[in-house]
DNA sequence: AAATATTTCTACGAGTCGTAGAACTATTTT
DNA sequence: AAAATAGTTCTACGACTCGTAGAAATATTT
């Protein structure tokens, strides 16, 4: 994810491979089958979409890295009986810079 | 959780096992040891703790349920290399209601 | 058509989760 | 104090996810 996040353009599962630096346990690189498995399992639950026109397929994330922290974080509030509560704690817990931020986008809605 | 959540003072597994109604897989109600297992889960997770000088030990959650999700909220934040983007979005997904509810309580901050 | 590239299917070991029996320890009863 | 009982910890099993990748199937290129 951290590399579709980082890429401007879709890429294959052999992009991803050769970006994969980090040697597997058995000290050789990924296998291109792992990685496209990994992939879709992700294109399963919803994180990564693949484009089947291209043959080498094209993968892409679904929403970019802040979307996505953003989702989960709606995805908890979500589940919450007392979302004011639950947004009292939130915002209990954040820095005066990250107060004033959100003051800030506030005042665009 | 859920019954740790609501209750007012802490529980013994036993307290757990009685208002745990769901039917177990088998039709029988869970076991105590299954109640205790779990509990002893969520505690090495921090999710719950234990007053051990009882003798039936009793547990409670360790955060409410509104912390919980909170502290789940900050956690994914912590996450994140650009908070502020992070935020944006999830502002931006937040109904008015919330927006009003967040913009009164970032006053007394 | 054969060779090659790409994807899908299947699988394995490690880990979590709900489940609970067995073994162990502490408390209560006789 | 010994026996009985209550309570806790240890161990384990089946279902499931995850990272891993070989085998089988399918598509592309030569």
């Amino acid at each position: 994810m951290e590399i579709l996040w980082q890429a401007d353009t879709p890429l294959s599962a052999y992009d991803l491979q050769d970006q994969l630096t980090g040697t597997t346990d058995s000290g050789r690189p990924r296998a291109a089958t792992t990685v496209l498995t990994v992939l879709s399992r992700l294109e399963r639950k919803g994180f990564v979409t693949r484009e089947r026109t291209f043959r080498p397929h094209r993968y892409l994330a679904a929403a970019s890295r802040e979307e996505h922290m953003a989702n989960l974080m709606h995805e908890v509030l979500g589940t919450a009986n007392d979302r004011a509560a639950v947004l009292a704690r939130f915002v209990g817990g954040v820095s005066s810079e990250e107060a004033q931020t959100l003051r800030r986008l506030l005042d665009d809605h």
